[in-house]
DNA sequence: CGACTTTGACCGGCGC
DNA sequence: GCGCCGGTCAAAGTCG
């Protein structure tokens, strides 16, 4: 299993302290989805995720480009938040918005902001739920969270 | 003053 | 070949 943010930060708990809103807001970790590997299907709440994977014939498509793009980790999460951007212990710095089509809600596009990382996030409101929120990581992060003091078990060569 | 948002422009891939 | 669509860039503005 690949070195996702959010499966190996312990920071991660459901407690988080936005800047405008009450000082504890819960929010629940209702459901995630792996997406490595492209083994990934939903019927329609998951539209614009699939729509990625466009173009692609089959499963023989899928592995061979997962051979040409090696970094291609992805973990989507979905959350039920009322605020999109949640402090996962990492800074990410927003480079993009665009609106959805089928949906009235724009996709936020993030990086992570330490050099040399090119972790990318991509946050959107669902569609039918607006209390959910659908965060997508994509590749693997080369350094710890800043908050992460807890290397203990990592093998030093877990991300290269 | 540096780091980060914002927002429209730009670009490449794909369907028609 | 053209236009749509999803993703990224970059300049200007904003914040601490």
């Amino acid at each position: 299993m690949d070195f996702s943010p959010d499966s190996s930060n312990p920071n991660l708990n459901i407690t988080i302290y936005p800047d405008n809103l009450d000082p504890v807001t819960e929010f629940e970790l209702s459901d995630y989805l792996m997406l490595d590997g492209g083994v990934f299907e939903e019927d329609s709440s998951s539209q614009s995720i699939a729509s990625s994977e466009k173009g692609l014939g089959g499963a023989n498509e899928i592995s061979a480009r997962e051979k040409k793009l090696e970094q291609r980790h992805r973990v989507a999460f979905i959350t039920k938040s009322e605020i999109e951007v949640m402090d996962d212990g990492y800074k990410w710095r927003k480079y993009g918005k665009k609106p959805v089509k089928n949906s009235p809600n724009p996709r936020n596009y993030y990086k992570c902001s330490s050099r040399g990382c090119n972790v990318k996030k991509r946050i959107e409101r669902d569609r039918d739920d607006h209390s959910y929120v659908i965060t997508t990581y994509e590749g693997s992060h080369n350094h710890y969270s800043p908050f992460t003091v807890y290397y203990n078990q990592m093998p030093p060569n877990a991300w290269t």
